[in-house]
DNA sequence: TTGCAATTACGAATCCTTTCGTATATAATT
DNA sequence: AATTATATACGAAAGGATTCGTAATTGCAA
């Protein structure tokens, strides 16, 4: 059972997913674009992800170089399947619906979520 | 700006959105079907649940019965809104793709969703 | 090698949520 | 009216996330 990230573990995380491993210095400039924390705070909640097995690190000079070990992907499963379950019976459909019915979808997105239906289909034709 | 309910909040409003308006008690033995609670602890949460207006109450003899003030459908929308912001840089696509990707969406709710995306895209052909 | 600048480590303070014990109030019952 | 059962109010403690000041460390440069 991996233990949710909090909002700021996700901060973070979200920005070594498209950086890449980064340094305490470059994660917290980034962070410094949205709001204002100071440099100890980011690296303090960066050696807790540490300890808790979110990131990886290597020493390079005297400065630490983090990764992250969790993927995108499955974080964002993780996190999609708990509202799921939390706020929608377990029903992807409620979600879908609640997330496209808000009218701010493309029609190209729309598209492109019937291309991905159709993807679906035709892998259960295969079972 | 409504701040978002905690985990604990979502945990009544849920039963809440359920049941209709209840008591204390009511909620807290729905909420003792799954983990131990004291009723003390399901009290207080619902009281300053009611301080954040989250809730309103009336009096009904001694008791108070609780109504939830925020709607399902707007907590939904609130909480996919905030993920699809976070983790899904603002991308519904993304999301609903994640939604169903794990295959365990069933062909007939895979029908309902392509029914439902119809439906969006007439609307947006009467506009 | 000595000193400087950057980095990490540590510990404490603050804030919020969750939990519950105890006290108080209220209504029904005897 | 006194007793009992049930409800609410209050306050504090525990736990976790977040924040940051200060101390210790490290590598580089003078």
């Amino acid at each position: 059972m991996i233990p949710q990230p909090t909002n700021g573990e996700l901060q973070i995380l979200r920005i070594l997913w498209k950086q890449g491993p980064s340094t305490v210095r470059q994660i917290n400039e980034v962070l410094n674009q949205e709001r204002e924390v100071g440099y100890t705070t980011t690296l303090k909640l960066m050696q807790i992800m540490h300890d808790k097995g979110q990131l990886s690190r290597t020493k390079s000079g005297k400065t630490h170089i983090y990764t992250a070990l969790l993927t995108e992907q499955d974080t964002q499963k993780q996190l999609v399947d708990k509202l799921k379950d939390s706020l929608f019976q377990g029903s992807a459909l409620k979600l879908v619906m609640q997330a496209l019915g808000d009218k701010s979808t493309s029609a190209d997105e729309l598209k492109q979520i019937r291309d991905y239906l159709d993807e679906l289909s035709d892998e259960s034709e295969n079972d």
